[in-house]
DNA sequence: CTCCATCTTTGCCAAATGCGCAAAGCCGTT
DNA sequence: AACGGCTTTGCGCATTTGGCAAAGATGGAG
């Protein structure tokens, strides 16, 4: 065909009709207005006859742009469609693997993970991110992102690694030195190791909330936006923490840690997890893989639960 | 997707396919081997899996490849259709159409036609590629080429613009002074004016051979590549030339230069034409205009035609 | 009516990509 | 063993792509 680009080009094409301007198309794919308005322009330099009607304010499609657009999803999801049926032969695994998770996280689980599978598979290759955002597998390109807690409804298709609860600990000397709180109230008393700029899905209001009333949280002493310096100022005595049980569960396994389990744990009543997303419906034959092999790591039940 | 050039690379895959090696797709697509092979290197690695297994002599496609071959070919073909399909809206042309043909039937013909056409569609640009070779329309991303005599058997589809037939002629003063000759075998005592590097279709072969017995063709005194100059060197009474009648019928029905029918101009007695021939099945909105532009600038009758 | 926010467009330039070239090595045939 | 034609890959260069910034358009809010 005279133009190669021309899948490429359509694609942009829906998105733009989709998102009903160049700049919604632009936010969408992470590029430019005027980088989408280049590849339309491309995409009506090669067939011909333009597509849309621009304003400044609104968008339509010319008739040849109406036509385009229905037989233009059909054909991307076939394209779509055998790129993940061939994606997903397991022969012999290669290419890239791009993957986003917390720090705390990628370090302590999907390292070990990933160690084992290029071990296995020297031809594959992983590119990890290792961010405090919640990344967007569609935007960035992703193949999956690690998300943890509890899951806005989105597009993305998830699948559980492991079950989580968020504990309230301290040092045995810390609470030797200044008394073990019976109730979420008696906290206002303590000091506290907070997250500096946490994600939503963690925070001290949820303890407060859940315990009923006025929130009773005591002065933050220690904030930090890393969970294991978070850990290693708990374990040091700083203060009472409030971290998920895969940052501090074997630390309290071994005793260097004392859960606080304040009125039942309120906060664990609604189930919570590890979640593997992925934008494509058919796993890659490279996902299957890393999902097996981090699930192999966390174990099952996950080697930092807590009786 | 993730890939957006999978679709690009997808079709190249095929070709490799079709014609067994990375040279032999190289050739067809006018690139070298190191160009196609990392086509299907980003293709295998998108995918994360092999597709082809390699040797200097065999190319053999794993399962993965053989899978993706089998759902390749209709896809490419919906994209190509749709290509098509919107390409033939001409609510408003723009866009460029190549063509490359013959100079001086460029010259001649097509440029006047495609004065007119671009008069009427402002928007659209012409590439036209005056050439001696035999273009092809897929290698070179032609939208059509003008072929002129008798047409070899091809994947091209072709549409016919005009009628042609080759004539030999002299000017009258040339005649007066060298006599006329009355039988080809004659011939062997005039000056002929021959092409320099004509194409396969051209030259005074075919006078010779449908005379019967050996070609008795006489000394080529003028020889040139270009059908303008061969014109304007008859009328100068250098000699006797043989041309398409759309080169010299205006001269011809003037009364400038006298066509030599002999022997009921056996070279002739097969159809011949003036061909616009194209890659694809549905004809652009473009190639439809200059389709149109062509024939009524050559007429019906063709204006070079001499009763 | 004015102002503002957000849009599209386009010239310019830097960054990224793709490809040709050339060389090395492989492989089947002669 | 030699040869022809293949694949592969480093390198350099040309081309393409896209971000930036500025200009102008447009609808809504005040």
């Amino acid at each position: 065909m005279k133009d190669p680009r021309f899948a490429e080009h359509l694609a942009v094409f829906v998105d733009v009709v989709r998102q009903g301007s160049f700049s919604g198309a632009g936010r969408r794919r992470g590029q430019t207005p005027s980088a989408i308005v280049r590849q339309i322009d491309a995409l009506e330099h090669s067939l011909g006859v333009p597509l849309l009607i621009r304003s400044t304010r609104a968008l339509t499609m010319t008739d040849a742009g109406e036509r385009l657009f229905e037989r233009a999803q059909p054909l991307l999801d076939q394209l779509t469609d055998t790129h993940a049926e061939i994606a997903a032969f397991d022969g012999a695994i290669a290419g890239t693997f791009r993957l986003a998770c917390f720090p705390t996280f990628g370090k302590r689980y999907v390292i070990p993970a990933i160690e084992r599978v290029m071990a296995e598979h020297p031809r594959l290759t992983i590119e990890l991110d290792l961010t405090e955002r919640l990344a967007d597998p569609v935007l960035e390109r992703l193949d999956a992102v690690i998300r943890i807690g509890r899951l806005a409804d989105s597009t993305l298709i998830a699948s559980k690694l492991a079950d989580q609860c968020r504990l309230l600990i301290a040092s045995p000397h810390y609470l030797a030195r200044s008394g073990r709180p019976g109730t979420a109230a008696e906290l206002a008393e303590h000091r506290l190791i907070d997250k500096l700029h946490g994600a939503d899905l963690l925070g001290w209001s949820d303890v407060g909330r859940t315990a009923g009333g006025a929130a009773a949280i005591g002065p933050a002493v220690f904030r930090c936006d890393d969970f294991e310096a978070m850990r290693l100022a708990a374990r040091a005595g700083i203060g009472i923490a409030f971290l998920p049980d895969w940052v501090i569960g074997t630390d309290v396994q071994a005793g260097e840690l004392i859960r606080l389990p304040l009125e039942d744990e309120p906060w664990n009543a609604e189930p919570s997890g590890v979640w593997l997303l992925r934008a494509l419906a058919q796993p890659s034959a490279r996902l299957r893989i890393v999902s097996t092999a981090l699930r192999e790591t966390i174990g099952t039940p996950p080697v930092w639960t807590c009786g």
